[in-house]
DNA sequence: ACGCCGCTGTACAGAATGCCCACCGGAGGA
DNA sequence: TCCTCCGGTGGGCATTCTGTACAGCGGCGT
């Protein structure tokens, strides 16, 4: 996989080139995200494997821009990781359900400790009503969603629960539109 | 940073060395995954950063092995992806909430192309019910929220929605624990 | 019993990384 | 107004990793 291009000859090999209009970068952007970290953003998620080098050479900038870019959105918290990526239904578990918990008073903190041992619950929210949580579970057969909803539900403290098996999924989770936006600002 | 010990100096240089046991991968694992397996994702998710060559010295095992599991398990479609992943929260959206619509009859596939050019809509499965989807939405604060909501309803075929606005995430999303019980299986 | 497949070491060239430097140019503080 | 800071650029260096290939070994299924 040769490199698309060379990575710098512009000019004469020793001569300060004009360097481009460094864009200003965000200006007062303290709490958000710039134009160049959105690109940044949206070419490592398309492109996972790309490293540094690569990224600098597509989005125009110089290597060591990249590279400070990718550690300021990690320290900062927008990137928070690099982890791969495990589709639940390749590993044997392609029923994926919704299942609203109301609890009784005062067993908050019981119940989500239930719930964050059982491994198929992927995902636990709290939410507005009285006292609710939201959990996304998954199965690997209905069949077998009625054992995990037992082992979820089967606990001092959930007074009542309903359950909705997912059908379809038409939009993953995504997240380039908001950075685009983000971005944009 | 020099490695933590030279990749390759058991014996001598040209004996093929004893070659530890096999383990047999996972034998009719067809449709699942293997403890090594099991264990390269769980390295990975740990510290996403290491490259091949890193996870075959913490696994114990030849680099070439888990090059080829990862490109196997790639293949099969467990790993779908390393894109980085990005904190809503961080790029300026900290309210999440899920919407549940009811939409009328034969409007589905409006409904969704509507929804996914909303970049505030995260998420969206059709589940079962009466033709109901839940929604997943972000937004820059709770008065945004409802900005976001009159979009994501604001569209003919939508019957009627129900909002609730997630309080805490006590589990955020994991796969982890699930992968240890397929690996284990 | 045989062949296949997977794992193991090893090797090599090419490429990328981490880190250094000097320099430019706008923004904000003195 | 001037000065300093910060972020970007371009280049260079030693080290490390990647991609790829090879030959041997040993369970497993046919």
């Amino acid at each position: 996989m040769p490199p698309a291009q060379s990575p710098s000859s512009p000019g004469s090999p020793d001569s300060p080139a004009p360097q481009g209009t460094p864009t200003t970068p965000a200006a007062g952007g303290n709490d958000s995200i710039d134009a160049l970290d959105g690109r940044l953003i949206r070419l490592l998620a398309e492109e996972p494997r790309i490293g540094v080098l690569e990224c600098s050479r597509r989005l125009q900038v110089a290597r060591g821009t990249v590279q400070a870019r990718l550690d300021r959105l990690q320290a900062k918290g927008v990137i928070s990781g690099f982890g791969p990526e495990v589709d639940p239904a390749a590993i044997g578990y392609p029923v994926t359900a919704f299942a609203t918990l109301e609890i009784s008073q005062g067993q908050g903190a019981d119940v989500r400790a239930h719930l964050a041992r059982v491994p198929e619950v992927l995902e636990l929210h709290t939410i507005t009503g009285i006292g609710d949580m939201l959990v996304r579970i998954v199965a690997r057969s209905n069949a077998d969603l009625q054992r995990v909803i037992d082992r979820v539900v089967g606990f001092d403290g959930i007074v009542r629960s309903s359950t909705a098996i997912v059908l379809e999924n038409p939009v993953p989770y995504r997240i380039l539109p908001l950075v685009d936006q983000a971005a944009a600002e």
